[in-house]
DNA sequence: GTCTATAGGTCGATAGAC
DNA sequence: GTCTATCGACCTATAGAC
């Protein structure tokens, strides 16, 4: 064998996962019903018999590709040390995490987007993603109990709510933007917008956690 | 002729309309690529053959779809006396014709989000899609402008962002439901909760929007 | 009703690792 | 020698188009 062609012996794990790499790729740029299994073949280093012989189907390799998707996004809110934080700092600390977060993953946006025209049937369909909770929503009750027995959030705040204006502004932004810079000439994801656009995040959710 | 068909005589009009209307709730319910011109043609009171006839081929019907959806939605601002309101009651009122409109427009939501998915390159495509203003942003400044000068709004509010966070929240609300509930168990159209997310949006914008 | 391209899915066989 | 990763070729249904 050729001293520069190393790669080409038998290695099943880096397969698999060379074919989850280019697959993620495809499904987040066509959807699932735009993606092409031959291309997908095509833009890998091994066949599509591999892509059959490793995952059975198109459906089954999409459901892959999803848990590896979504289970590599837990960790993001444990890196906040929540209970050192001035609960005010926490809050806006959280929503910047999941800002940043959104913005270095449009991969992981666009599939879920794609998920949504799916009506999530294959999240339901998957043992692992309906079972998958999410840390983001203890930490936030953690730090609203905190502010509220500091006097500075209003007594009534709900913990998902919160998580789901951060998740709409965040998902939005990148999701959307496409449409919203067709029409309005806006490109939310323009570098030069990224700091207005993080620090009106946490403004608004803290304006609105404000006692009153 | 029987007398019992008496709808099988020619309307252009008519056929044109139906084709638009099934195709609408195909193209929302599928995607694009996910959508099948056989399908639509079923669900016609006419042939695959007109549809072609018509509209030449599948995306120019998707075209004609989405300029049909996004012309229909722009009366949605006008509805609002915008001068003959207080301000704060303004943004509330605009935010709540907001939620309104998406929460009854399902199909509408569903074709942006299957835009964004695409690029949105069946907009830029259309000229009378990528020429169509919203009013709502115009309506908005006016109603920022007011508020800043009868002191109760901050002086840095953009309309835009309003506009933007407005959408997002009802954006995600209809469009992110299914992965929102596959995970958090949460069903965010629940007519029960209703009332509090519609309020919950308007209190948002408003807190963020008031003077210091 | 028909044509044609294509896309998902399968088969027989080979070759490297132990 | 057996097992399993790998491969190119092949099959068939279907979807867009006329």
């Amino acid at each position: 064998m050729p001293a520069d062609a190393p790669d080409r012996t038998r290695d099943p794990d880096r397969t698999r996962a060379d074919i989850l790499d280019v697959a993620t790729s495809e499904f987040a740029d066509k959807g699932y019903a735009g993606a092409r299994v031959d291309e997908i073949a095509a833009r890998t280093s091994t066949t599509k018999r591999m892509i059959y012989y490793y995952f059975g189907n198109k459906e089954q390799l999409y459901i892959a590709v999803l848990e590896r998707a979504y289970t590599g996004i837990r960790a993001v809110e444990q890196e906040l040390d929540v209970d050192h934080l001035d609960p005010v700092d926490a809050i806006r600390r959280l929503a910047e995490l999941t800002f940043d977060h959104h913005e270095s993953h449009p991969d992981f946006v666009r599939l879920v987007s794609i998920e949504n025209i799916d009506r999530a049937e294959h999240i339901a369909r998957s043992p692992v993603l309906s079972g998958l909770a999410t840390p983001a929503v203890d930490v936030l009750a953690r730090i609203l109990d905190r502010g509220r027995e500091a006097g500075v959030f209003r007594a009534d705040a709900d913990p998902l709510d919160v998580h789901m204006v951060i998740s709409a502004f965040c998902v939005f932004r990148t999701a959307n933007r496409h449409t919203f810079h067709a029409i309005f000439q806006r490109d939310m994801l323009d570098p030069a917008r990224r700091d207005h656009y993080r620090a009106l995040l946490g403004d608004l959710v803290l304006a609105h956690l404000a006692a009153r």
